[in-house]
DNA sequence: GTCACTTTGTGCCTGTCTTCACAAAGTCGT
DNA sequence: ACGACTTTGTGAAGACAGGCACAAAGTGAC
């Protein structure tokens, strides 16, 4: 379920505030949702839930760890190391999280072997190497629109079947591999959307 | 909808190729939906369609354009200079799509006066000002967790009703401002479950 | 002018996700 | 040991989004 993370965010949270045991509508609230959504949603992990008291914070934080399978690392690489792909190499969130940036990679020899943000950049034709020695599971797509799809293959040939994707693009791939498309653009085209309809909404009954 | 911007950017792809007109089919394929849902958001925006031909590339790509509030521009203010912030702002994807951003900011004095991808940072005090001279309409929240709520409410007390959120918080706003949240940490840990589930699955059925 | 063909727009149905509301279950004070 | 109170877990109802399938509408050939 795509809300676990939120859960876990806002358990960690009041972990590392001490607190013990918590309700659903505390946390519910602390996670931005209604609280019968988040019962239903603890009750499909089972009943980890106290009637009468609530949830215990480290006992529910660890089982939904576990549910996400965060009990393991996630190697993950970068590929693309124009604009994005550096400020993603640069940016400490993953790490912080338990993803470990194993490697970033780059189509154009002529990067590969610079060093960003501590990393040698290397080539995507090691992509099966890291696959097989390195576990890696977890692909960065930070490459232009157009070597997207390019890049996706290559990932999914190597045996990656996780893919999260910056690039402006729907990606092809076979049924078992999952891709999450982020992009930016897109959301500044919604909100800018929300703008307009406020702004309409305003003329209207100023 | 929040499927325009994707209709919108498989069109623009479209009209670049120098194709005139499309079919539903066609366009729902390249833009990674079914034809008939293509067709029933199509048709809340008004008829632009003709039967037994299809869609005017050039026509449906303005209609959407003018439904997402793209025929004026909506100055960007990023606020937060950490790694992801100055990342974004040397990111040339906002600019790409017409969104351009006007200001860099951040609440810490020592770093206000850095110049960052060609632009001074200022202090986040001047939002007012932005807001009212420049017309920032977008805020994106590229602080540290713990000062993102306080960087919400600046830009909010500002007069910004549309804000990006990279923080990964859960903000509270008043009911009149949008706010869209991206996670990077959130969308690994989805990949990781889906990645779990295929070694499970696995496991199961080799 | 008519007919065969293509493709849109849309009413209906189906499955999923959300909310409501309450019974079951456990705690704490006396 | 009992009873009042709190909070979970869940069945049932409701809302909503997505897909199917077909009628309406337009094109182009003859």
């Amino acid at each position: 379920m795509a809300r676990l993370p939120g859960y876990l965010r806002a358990l960690t949270a009041l972990a590392s505030d001490g607190t013990l045991s918590v309700s659903s509508e505390e946390l519910a609230s602390a996670a931005g949702v209604s609280s019968a959504m988040l019962r239903k949603d603890l009750s499909h992990l089972g009943s980890y839930g106290v009637r009468g008291v609530g949830y215990d914070v480290d006992r529910l934080a660890s089982e939904i760890a576990a549910a996400l399978g965060l009990t393991q690392d996630w190697p993950v690489a970068i590929v693309g190391m124009g604009n994005l792909g550096r400020a993603l190499a640069a940016y400490r969130g993953f790490a912080e999280r338990g993803f470990r940036v194993i490697a970033l990679l780059d189509r154009d020899e002529r990067v590969v072997g610079e060093v960003i943000a501590g990393t040698r950049v290397r080539s995507t034709a090691d992509l099966p190497d890291l696959v097989e020695r390195d576990g890696l599971a977890i692909g960065v797509i930070a490459t232009p629109p157009e070597g997207a799809q390019e890049a996706c293959d290559t990932l999914v040939d190597a045996g990656v079947r996780s893919v999260l994707n910056f690039a402006p693009v729907v990606l092809t791939v076979p049924d078992e591999v999952v891709v999450r498309t982020v992009d930016l653009s897109t959301e500044l085209q919604i909100l800018a959307f929300h703008g307009q309809r406020l702004a309409v909404a305003e003329a209207v009954a100023p």
